[in-house]
DNA sequence: CAACAATAATTTCGAGTCGCTATTATATTG
DNA sequence: CAATATAATAGCGACTCGAAATTATTGTTG
């Protein structure tokens, strides 16, 4: 089964177009579509720097009108929440409902994450790190910001030794604290150590 | 690097998702929506039986009122043209025009075929079979049909050897032989071996 | 420190697009 | 002629974009 690296790239091409047509048609359930669904996942993911509709429309890469939509339509159907922030009251924070949250529970990427969980073991990590690459090297070459976690930040500062655990590290953006759940989560502000 | 299976199946599903969104995008080039490209796409690799409208709707996964306009902007923009069948008068039949053709040097997935290119090659097979499996297991879950070549199909009869090559083989359900390019080809009628 | 301009975050609104469903037109088959 | 099959068409709802408009913050300047 040995074949070509043009007939290799093309084969990977055409995997994932398909994949990704269905992939958009399994997120239209439950009342929502794929917009609203990323939506929602973003927000479960997200630290509180980036739960604002102008870091979802980055995210997703739409513009922030779009995203404004999106956001109105998951506040009428119960799934988040909206509020004006307390400091800068421009700006809109936005935070899941327990609907929202419980909603994450029939999230039609589970059915992908199944099937991928049916495949073999020795077929895994070349796997994950060739998806990996390729939506990186295609993200670069689009322009289309990065959204990455403390751990990987170039903006991370690490107080030495602390006595609390919950506040050994600090963003050096903002200055604020970082707690261990914190630095797990997705933020707009991201700057990959490499880059 | 070693992670659960667990975490393994949740990563494929989110590079996925997000492959999905960025492979979407990038159709929107040349005055052409996602399913035009795929489309010409299809119409470049289908067979005679399968270029008709219908054929089209059930590749896609969608309705054939959706099919029939897709091809109809496709004709108005001149990359396809529609004509009426000889042997059956209801059925339509499409073809590429030589600036349909010509259309596909511009296909914006060959952006993602490029980025597959850069992979290095001991990520490629499993990549391949990995994603291969993947879609051929939401497919079959989704109830949406498979479409195959001949090489790979129940109905295909070979005819011993004979005096010609290019009539070596002939398809079970038309009667017609086929030609090496023939076989090559995306068929409708398409029944996998081991099905 | 008040007035003013520049920047920023978000929403609103109108226009265009897409895809679905239902209906109609046309052709085939028994 | 009735039943069936295929495709075109019309109407509808939902979505996305892009361009103002709205409201708040920041910086500047006399």
């Amino acid at each position: 089964m040995h074949s070509s690296p043009e007939a290799f790239a093309h084969r990977v091409a055409e995997l994932i177009d398909r994949l990704a047509r269905l992939t958009r048609e399994l997120q239209f359930v439950h009342g929502l579509n794929p917009a609203q669904w990323e939506a929602l996942r973003f927000l479960a993911r997200a630290n509180r720097y980036s739960r604002s509709p102008g870091a979802l429309a980055e995210f997703l890469g739409t513009t922030k009108g779009t995203a404004s939509q999106t956001l109105i339509a998951l506040e009428n159907k119960g799934y988040i929440a909206r509020a004006r922030s307390d400091t800068d009251r421009r700006a809109m924070h936005l935070e899941l409902t327990p609907e929202g949250q419980a909603l994450l529970a029939q999230d039609p990427i589970l059915t992908i994450e199944q099937a991928a969980g049916r495949l073999s073991g020795e077929v895994g990590n070349p796997l994950v790190q060739g998806l990996s690459r390729l939506l990186h090297d295609l993200q670069h070459k689009n322009g289309i910001k990065e959204f990455g976690v403390c751990g990987d930040c170039t903006l991370l500062c690490v107080k030495g030794q602390a006595a609390a655990p919950d506040e050994s590290s600090q963003c050096g953006l903002t200055g604020d604290s970082l707690s261990t759940e914190d630095v797990a989560r997705l933020c707009v502000n991201f700057q990959r150590h490499d880059a």
